[in-house]
DNA sequence: TGTACATCAGTGAACGCGCGTTCACTGATGTAC
DNA sequence: TGTACATCAGTGAACGCGCGTTCACTGATGTAC
């Protein structure tokens, strides 16, 4: 929105605000962004008081700005992991896989993304979006069984977010994440009329590809 | 905890008491207790500011207050709604159903516990204890089918709480909602092989015994 | 290469508003007689 | 029934702290010559 021509100063700038989004993420990942001074996020960041107001807005511009990030931070590596497959129950099972794997990695920004869980379910969501067109695709080709769309795309959503509570909340580690993933991904695939058995396997090469 | 000793002047102590609360549900519903003032919820219960902290200690006893509340009222709910169904199958679905009816009837309420939904996925919450009995009874009759105990909890909890966030968020009717619970609960039993067939007329019952 | 300069991000003291909390006082309520 | 009283919840002005935000100034950076 704001494009700034580039300035002789840039990498300052930038690492200021490097700096300040960091330190927002550290702080984002603990508590509501009401309940943050800037006191708290400039001292953490190093940096005076008032170079946060060189940077953002206000407050809310701040949170804004890191929730954006981590979104589409979230959106590339879903979308990236599922390139080139086809079958669009491994694409449902590899995608909730990579959002497990996020958790493990980023878990600051996991965080941050399961308090903000506002629009979630909004099927304006790019990743509902993908997700909407890998179940259409699925039922289409009798690959995937479900008494409506919206059902599902709800069903898959739910799965995904409570996966992504599960690993942050209990802190639980990368084998332990896996298990308690294939699981659940196997009974995710047996309400969309999977074979137990094709259900498990597809789950297991999820999470085996991704979460490791 | 803090039990005190009846009082003659008790029935104007719970009036005053009982509008800090609605004030207090009115405002939680829409955010958080740190962008709340206490000027706000006392004007709004029409009470004077001093009355605010006769009753509470501060904001976050009282909005600890409000909190459990809600939970012990939506337990009662739940528990009441099974009391002598014994099929496990259909106990799950009939407490997910009257979970949804909760969002309905008092969406107040079902914003702020969607609010805070901190420890939701922990197994010694009672809800979560409840559903864990009943999945567990499920397996050992051979009723339900699930890889483990703990993933099925998991899967059980998320679709709950996506549908109580679909039907907040969305702002569905009952019909709407009722239609939702129906497709999506159908999908729940059929994750834990329970037969299409079968699994969409538990879902139905469950849905039209309870959502209306 | 060295020096003077223009640019622009960084700085932090200062401001004043609004907040949570306190407390001396008011007055409503039920009681004693 | 009427009146004096004790109790205790309600009241709201006052307090002072901490907050978000501003802005005049500093100094780092790259440029011109």
């Amino acid at each position: 929105l704001s494009e700034r021509i580039a300035s002789r100063q840039e990498p300052r700038r930038l690492k200021t605000r490097a700096a300040l989004i960091a330190a927002g993420e550290d702080l984002l990942a603990e508590r509501a962004i009401e309940a943050i001074p800037v006191n708290d996020i400039v001292e953490r960041a190093n940096v005076a008081k008032g170079s946060f107001f060189n940077h953002f807005a206000d407050k809310d511009d701040f949170a804004a700005t890191i929730a954006a990030n981590i979104r589409a931070n979230v959106e590339a590596q879903v979308s990236a992991i599922n390139g080139g497959v086809r079958d669009p129950a491994a694409r449902l099972v590899r995608g909730i896989a990579q959002f497990v794997r996020f958790a493990l990695v980023e878990p600051r920004s996991a965080r941050i993304m399961l308090r903000g869980h506002r629009r979630a379910v909004e099927a304006e969501h790019p990743l509902n979006a993908g997700l909407r067109a890998d179940i259409a695709a699925g039922c289409r080709e009798g690959r995937l069984m479900a008494p409506s769309e919206d059902a599902a795309l709800t069903f898959v959503i739910g799965t995904g977010q409570i996966l992504l509570a599960a690993v942050i909340e209990k802190g639980l580690d990368g084998a332990q994440a896996a298990a308690l993933s294939t699981d659940v991904l196997q009974m995710l695939l047996s309400g969309f009329g999977v074979a137990a058995a094709e259900a498990r396997e597809l789950a297991q090469d999820a999470t085996r590809s991704v979460v490791v």
